[in-house]
DNA sequence: TTGAAAGCGCTAACAA
DNA sequence: TTGTTAGCGCTTTCAA
């Protein structure tokens, strides 16, 4: 009943631990007939190399840690699962696998203990704060990593999608249609994909020479009340399209302009940053930008594994995006 | 720059390996002044033993692993992530760490190449189905695991909301207030939890004595447009209350009944057997019940710990819960 | 109470 | 092309 070791196999071949070693790893000379004598005796008999062992011969853990934000009203959206989903399905392939730290707010504690408990071979950070504490960490203990999101940090190998190209396409094709007063309701600033896509918003009116009106920039709200009170003054400030900086925020202005009845677009116009399954269930398809987490997951992870095994890799990936123009811009 | 070992410390002290380890583990026999002297320096140096070899020399991984189900329409609900949350905790306080495994609908692939690479100690299992696979595999491998949710086979070590209770418990209120004609719509009756709600709901009516219309029952609904046809069957057939058998039933239900204009609780009253925030968004409130994922989770990686230390633990633990009385149901 | 030594299962330098 | 051997860092048995 016990699993098979490498020796077990050598001595079953009436070969060395070393030949059976080279057969399985491709390492080293070795002739056909006997690589592939071992090769059938292990298929056969589903070995499977001890990873504890091969990890403790080479310092290797084959894990990789998927961290991200831990406070649920952050959790909870789709755009991390789907992350996810394409993070695993790459370690996978790779016989990786990956390891969840969750970072509350700027505490690295969680991160650190995994780290210095050298549980995993590099980090992918799932997103990237203004002078980010776990940044600075990663850096410090020379753990590779890589990071889904921008950062001001050339170091930094960043995967992130293309938000100021999208925001700032999206926002000129809105001023095209002749829109003028937009009203930006924006959360906290000092997230790094906020300071991008407010980027993008903001060199889309540049370009065409036009002044954002500041009362009608709403940034860093946090709670529902906030973003509500944000919606009451764009209307009363007479914006014609407000440009919500995520699909939660979408959410929330659109269920505060549907319990006040302004009707979309009639009265007034609705774009988001960010499309997500949260904007399905609203009365008037919204206007937003679409990303893939799932390929930015993808992505990040083949370009850890890369870092891994000491390859160069492109500082900064952006990926490609999509403006869905829907009725509530018309 | 390289890390210490066990070793390092030894020379550095003057003793051997063997005592060092000792005063870590608190294994044997060690005099109290050298247990402290060895722990001072380790704090000091801060010291943190290799998991990998540790892991070598006892077949231990100090990983965990969450399975989870990876088809994104149920990936994305926010209950999986609730449960995540608990385990990672639960996990980090033991100096345990969680391994993600995506499943796939029935396939065990994913499980069983974690499990046969022997990366993890052990395994919760995040769903139950009936007749599933994956528990199947779990036991036939040999794996300690547990099950959040509930399971046929009483060998299984469960985790559990107690689903019967409170949906009977519900439901019998809902009949108190004078109501007689449930339309019960629901999702896939493979799943082990619909089977139980659903059980909790009959069980209610039959104390009663009400013979459930089964007309007004719709079961192993999958897409948007089969839950559409049976809330239009529902009204069609005069329900005086639509239960929904989950949370994203019932955001389907409410959105349905607000574009057919359909007043809740004025016309038809609605309930649902899980709450979450994708019924916070909507415009009257809805009755239902209320659990605490992240208690499951936590409970789950707690007693799993405890199955891998050869503890004894309970067959099955049924967590409470809260019934939420609120508009829809007036 | 302490230490020497073998062993967990694998890799890799060196020798043959 | 193949084998011998030492070592990765820890635990544990046995002896002192």
């Amino acid at each position: 009943m016990k699993e098979y070791t490498i020796d077990d196999i050598a001595k079953e071949l009436g070969v060395s631990k070393t030949t059976v070693s080279r057969a399985i790893s491709g390492k080293g000379r070795i002739s056909e007939a006997t690589r592939n004598r071992v090769r059938e005796f292990i298929n056969e008999n589903k070995y499977r190399p001890n990873p504890l062992a091969k990890g403790l011969a080479n310092s290797k853990t084959y894990n990789l840690c998927w961290a991200m934000p831990g406070d649920s009203t952050i959790t909870d959206l789709p755009f991390f699962q789907r992350c996810l989903l394409g993070i695993v399905e790459t370690a996978a392939v790779n016989d990786y696998d990956i390891l969840i730290s969750m970072i509350y707010e700027e505490n690295t504690i969680q991160l650190a203990r995994i780290i210095d408990n050298r549980k995993v071979d590099g980090v992918i950070l799932g997103r990237t704060l203004k002078d980010d504490k776990n940044v600075a960490l990663l850096k410090d203990k020379g753990t590779p990593f890589v990071v889904i999101g921008s950062s001001e940090d050339a170091d930094v190998i960043q995967i992130d999608n293309d938000h100021i190209k999208a925001c700032r396409e999206l926002t000129d094709i809105l001023i095209m249609k002749g829109m003028r007063r937009f009203s930006l309701i924006g959360g906290d600033m000092n997230h790094m994909v906020n300071i991008t896509r407010y980027e993008g918003f903001k060199s889309a009116l540049q370009d065409r020479n036009i002044n954002p009106d500041q009362n009608l920039i709403y940034l860093n709200n946090e709670k529902d009340e906030e973003i509500e009170r944000a919606v009451d003054n764009a209307i009363m400030n007479n914006a014609e399209c407000i440009m919500c900086m995520d699909d939660r925020i979408c959410a929330t202005v659109v269920n505060k302009l549907r319990r006040d009845s302004v009707m979309i677009p009639g009265e007034i116009r609705v774009a988001s940053f960010y499309n997500s399954r949260l904007l399905d269930e609203v009365r008037t398809p919204i206007t937003a930008l679409q990303y893939d987490p799932k390929e930015l997951g993808a992505t990040a992870c083949r370009t850890l594994l890369e870092v891994t095994e000491g390859h160069e890799v492109p500082k900064k990936q952006l990926l490609s995006y999509e403006v869905l123009l829907k009725g509530s811009t018309r």
